[in-house]
DNA sequence: CGTTTCGGTTTACTTTTCGATACCCAGCCC
DNA sequence: GGGCTGGGTATCGAAAAGTAAACCGAAACG
């Protein structure tokens, strides 16, 4: 018996296709970020761009979209807008990344890296992750909290403390 | 001078504003995985789920965007069919992971871990991940090939091999 | 004072994707 | 052969995304 069969045996619930999956991190992440641009705008933030016409330019996406994504991303802190001012130019907004965007980097880091994996193209990355200091390049690794290397299949998942069956109807 | 403008400066265009953006291996990861439902599907799959009516079940989710979604999934090698046969029933195909599939696995991890810090039940997680060995909690880290570990902070973007400017229409 | 630039908003239209439901088919049971 | 079950299709309306263009306000420029 596993940690999930031993947590409601008595009902004639299945605790893994009963529970409740309103509260799960995964998907309230992608309401976030699993909406078309949104990670792609993130890419670009990293990649050094900052302004509207920087994203427009680049990821050529209608401009009623990447406002809206823009706004979104600064209303969740994941964005904040400061001002710029060239010179002879007015002052204007620009996009900089906050810490609570910049901890979306290990999950996107997880998409590139699979892409490159399995995706590639023959010729290689159009762009490279590096370690500033060292110049290696980076990758995302699993680990556990007594920092041995953990592989995929070494994983279990296990009911946590907000853990509850659905109500049923 | 940083890697990118020592690239093409003697054009008028901008590395970072004007380079191909097709050859891009998260937007290649996102064209699977970025559909509504298909990370979510492959959640349930690492929860221990592998039927269609175990995902219609669990997900509520529209029987035709599962079906697209899992045939998707397999034509990909995300997914792979097997049969199952309960005895007094007819054999039936079910739903396994492969090793591109679990190779996924960091980057939903690290959906996971922002959604656990920022958009978090009161009460914890709904789900742990465990190391199955030591029964720690895992995490996803970034580290450079020297096997430093990186901040966000510390990671530079420079061009790759593959790296080309647009075509300019 | 008129023009240009940037960072948007608004409108209008087409296409794609989603969601709900009904329907279909194969095999097992009686 | 009639009903039940599991794994799908087919269909259709609604919602979201894509496309294109016009419009706007402020500030700098000439």
């Amino acid at each position: 018996m596993d940690a999930w069969t031993e947590v409601l045996q008595d009902t004639g619930m299945d605790p893994r296709l009963d529970r409740d999956t309103s509260n799960c991190s995964i998907a309230r992440t992608l309401e976030i970020v699993g909406e078309k641009w949104t990670i792609l705008i993130l890419r670009e933030v990293w990649y050094g761009s900052s302004r509207f016409s920087d994203f427009e330019r680049v990821l050529g996406c209608p401009r009623n979209l990447l406002a809206t994504r823009l706004r979104m991303l600064v209303e969740e802190g994941i964005l904040a807008t400061e001002t710029y001012k060239e010179p002879g130019s007015r002052s204007r907004p620009k996009y900089v990344i906050t810490s609570k965007g910049m901890d979306l980097v290990p999950a996107v880091m997880g998409l590139l890296q699979w892409g490159d994996r399995y995706r590639a193209d023959p010729e290689g990355p159009a762009v490279l992750a590096r370690h500033r200091e060292c110049g290696a390049r980076v990758d995302v690794r699993i680990r556990c909290e007594r920092d041995h290397p953990v592989e995929a299949n070494d994983i279990e998942s296990v009911p946590g403390p907000a853990f509850r069956m659905r109500s049923p109807e």
